[in-house]
DNA sequence: CCCTTTTATAGTCGTGCTGACTATTAAAGG
DNA sequence: CCTTTAATAGTCAGCACGACTATAAAAGGG
């Protein structure tokens, strides 16, 4: 039996447990998230972000790294950017049965050409923007992953997860314009992160030579910083001030 | 039966799901957190966090507001401030049952003596960070909360939550001061919360005199801002650059 | 081989926010 | 009436940031 007694004043109701993954990616400069496509109802035929149940021996942490591997074929994810977002747990939100579901952003350098992994469901990675209404509530659980990105990128070093392990300056502004949809000016985002200590540092003798047309850009590593102080702020938009 | 067929590839075990708060005031310049003390085993006669168990038909959010209502003794909490933290899901997180817990802070302007509302378990404020080592993982939740609202504190108006309807603006800079546990200078203090458009809006020709030594102060309420831009950083400390 | 294009990198200049500091005003208390 | 206390006003320098110009180093085309 599930109840237990004297643990609180109320009895106490189970419910299932999910994960849901918002995973995003940076393919040719545009802002891509992995998807899931559904087999049955309710939402067959409907996109979905990819997720699952929690199993009984995993926090949910785990199970979101876990759900990783699995859909985006991945044999490392340890690497990986994984970060919780908020809980979603409104009684109607599965027209089937209870569930609470624990909501991730995961941030990939690189995106591999996504495969079912060892579901039967295809997975894909979608423009972000371009698909239409998700199942359940995943269209509000996707923007607020993408709010949430684009905040600490502020104040963070959080973009360096979007690149590869050796970058360019030019690659991680293209982080910050993809993610806020705005072009910054390139020597000063140049000064910016430089002056920042621990936001990247710089390899010794090594500059990205391959299929560029102009000067070749030096490369650099994440630094061993995790916060911006003063952070990076996003230009004002039109009816801010300041 | 809990088991849905067709759901997923998982059979998926049902979870405990409790909200757990943060519940944080300010009383004499001091800031509190609200704690109960269990009489049961676990940790009897531990102090732990306020909180439930989730009931079927409400949400995480509905579930933290009634146990605030219940815990705090306040007829009205429809407009305080609560804010879901995150969800701590480790196995071993409660000894006797898999339990999942939704953690929430919220912000009180000012503290009724607590008393027991309608549970047994009686509830006091205590001084942030006075507190032993508190049941189950609620030291490391506490902390948690501590420090996101120490965070929003620097880019939201996220501060006048902790103040009564109309404040002056050094009970507004007290906040900050007890929250950060820093010092701040007043004019610079003043003249920033001012240059912020709709942080506070001055009620006309009231100030407060009761019991003040000084100079009266002038009464502000909160504004319909609710994000700073420019943040209000907290000073950098020692080690840390910018 | 030169010239254009492209991209990275270097530097300049002015504005505005901020920290540190001083001065003034308006109350209470002895 | 003078001191104390707290709020409010104002000053000044440093620096971060936006806007902008200039130079360097590659590819490509005639």
């Amino acid at each position: 039996m599930f109840a237990v007694n004297g643990y609180d004043k109320y009895a106490h109701e189970p419910f299932a447990v999910t994960v849901d993954l918002a995973v995003f990616t940076l393919r040719e400069g545009a802002l891509h998230v992995l998807l899931v496509e559904r087999g049955q109802e309710p939402y067959a035929g409907h996109w979905a972000l990819p997720g699952g149940f929690l199993q009984p021996d995993e926090s949910a942490e785990t199970a979101a790294r876990r759900e990783l591997a699995e859909e985006t074929g991945l044999s490392d994810v340890s690497g990986l950017h994984l970060e919780q977002l908020r809980t979603y747990s409104e009684p109607g939100r599965d027209p089937r049965m209870r569930v609470v579901s624990v909501a991730f952003a995961a941030l990939l350098p690189d995106a591999p050409e996504a495969h079912g992994g060892s579901d039967a469901a295809q997975a894909r990675w979608v423009p972000y923007g371009t698909a239409g209404p998700l199942a359940f509530d995943h269209d509000r659980i996707l923007a607020d992953a993408h709010d949430r990105v684009g905040a600490k990128l502020e104040y963070t070093c959080l973009a360096t997860a979007f690149c590869p392990p050796e970058f360019t300056l030019g690659e991680l502004q293209q982080v910050y314009e993809t993610v806020w949809g705005t072009e910054l000016d390139r020597p000063n985002f140049r000064r910016k992160v430089l002056a920042t200590p621990g936001f990247v540092a710089p390899v010794p003798g090594a500059a990205r030579l391959t299929g560029g047309r102009g000067k070749p850009a030096a490369l650099y590593r994440a630094g061993t910083a995790t916060a911006l102080h003063p952070p990076l702020l996003r230009p004002a938009r039109e009816g801010r001030p300041a």
